[in-house]
DNA sequence: ATGTTAAATTTGTCTAGACATCTATACATA
DNA sequence: TATGTATAGATGTCTAGACAAATTTAACAT
């Protein structure tokens, strides 16, 4: 490899590997070669391969794990929709960090379409969640949740500390809970989920509308989620 | 110095210089030691504090100046409130790299205010722009402003290529414009800016409302402003 | 005083080597 | 089978030195 002078070598370095990986020749969730190997291709010393690798994880396109090695980090999720799924599990088990991030709540009283969900009686007040899900910081999708303000007073607090509505349930005493449905539609996004998404207005979203319910088969939460369709795939298997 | 084994020197050094900061000790603005300097008093290599100080500046603590040194960055902008201010020239003027993202957009009729302020009938069409001022990607302020359709129609897409309202007027053939009023006030910020300017909902945002004239006088923007009332200070001479 | 040039200062890049820490694998042992 | 252990392979940290690039300062000439 020769290098243009004006532009330091790690920076080449860096432009060769992500343009490697946008030509596939190293594909999302693959293993990179080892530092040592970079060296020999690259011939330089491998500080300066360390340096290129170091913008390339700031920049969230590779993940390097002390011991195992550096792999291209996989942009689009595979998020699979089953009973269980858990959304910081899939992404954890993806050595993706997960955050779920509470933007605005609300209680208010179910209109017709919230209450057939939740098994309630239309006007029961519910609370309004509305959550932004990413992983390494980069937003998943946007969800509405509603759930019986009643059975679940305070559930907020908890659920700002935690982050997981899973944890949340738990103090509420719902050890396990699972998706009783899920409808998968297409459509393309509001101008303020575009803007929470981070994605153009003009690139669709995967929309569901899922309820679960807890061991005893009642409802507890119904939701409505805009996943960016360039960063998840929805899996049913 | 001693270290602590179990957290690696970098580590503890930047832990050590973000508490000389957030104690005072470097103080906003100020320029920091030299790596030299910093090299005699932690008693380590050059490239252990340039590691240091490099977590510092991606977590936007200190910004360095190549030939100059490293400066604490100032995380409270004095934003002079003048008849000819540019959100970008502020910004840039302090070293930090400006961006105003355009979060949505719509064409509507006048409400009574609108028109009153853009001096037009009630009713006319209208351009609405809501979007986020950010220095070096942190939040400082979301706008709305509103524009009348008919002189400046196909603003919006030279706005969101140019990023810069004063930039965009240019196309339209207005090369000098200046602020008529300002009135200013605090409140506390709805759900939806409290999560576009990333804070608490209990944090309060310095409230601004301004109309902005060309140089016959005309009114050609109205705009409402929430400035992040802990990373903004408005100044006026 | 003012502008130019040269030197000194300061941060940026690259190389080189040593050892630490973490992971995976193979192998021995209970 | 399960568990510990040794070893090799991989990334993480620290040191050392050289030179490049950008900026500031000082000296100098006009």
């Amino acid at each position: 490899m020769d290098w243009e002078p004006g532009l330091s070598i790690w920076k080449q370095i860096e432009k060769q590997l992500l343009s490697d990986i946008s030509e596939g020749v190293f594909a999302p969730g693959d293993k990179m070669p080892t530092e040592m190997e970079m060296v020999r291709r690259f011939g330089v010393n491998r500080h300066t391969v360390r340096r290129a690798m170091s913008a390339l994880v700031d920049s969230n396109v590779v993940r390097v794990e002390q011991g195992r090695g550096a792999f291209v980090q996989e942009q689009i999720l595979d998020y699979p929709l089953g009973s269980k799924t858990r959304f910081s599990q899939i992404v954890s088990g993806r050595h993706r960090l997960p955050d779920k991030r509470l933007v605005s709540h609300e209680v208010l009283k179910a209109s017709a379409a919230v209450a057939q969900h939740l098994d309630v009686k239309p006007g029961t007040r519910v609370i309004e969640l509305f959550s932004v899900s990413e992983a390494d910081g980069v937003p998943l999708a946007v969800s509405t949740s509603y759930l019986p303000a009643g059975r679940f007073d305070g559930i907020v607090e908890i659920f700002m500390e935690t982050k997981s509505l899973t944890e949340a349930l738990k103090r509420f005493g719902i050890d396990d809970y699972s998706r009783k449905t899920t409808r998968i539609s297409a459509t393309l996004p509001s101008s303020r989920v575009a803007s929470l998404l981070k994605q153009a207005k003009n690139r669709p979203v995967i929309s569901t509308e899922s309820v679960d319910v807890d061991s005893a088969g009642v409802p507890i939460e119904y939701g409505v989620t805009a996943f960016s369709s360039d960063r998840v795939q929805l899996i049913v298997e």
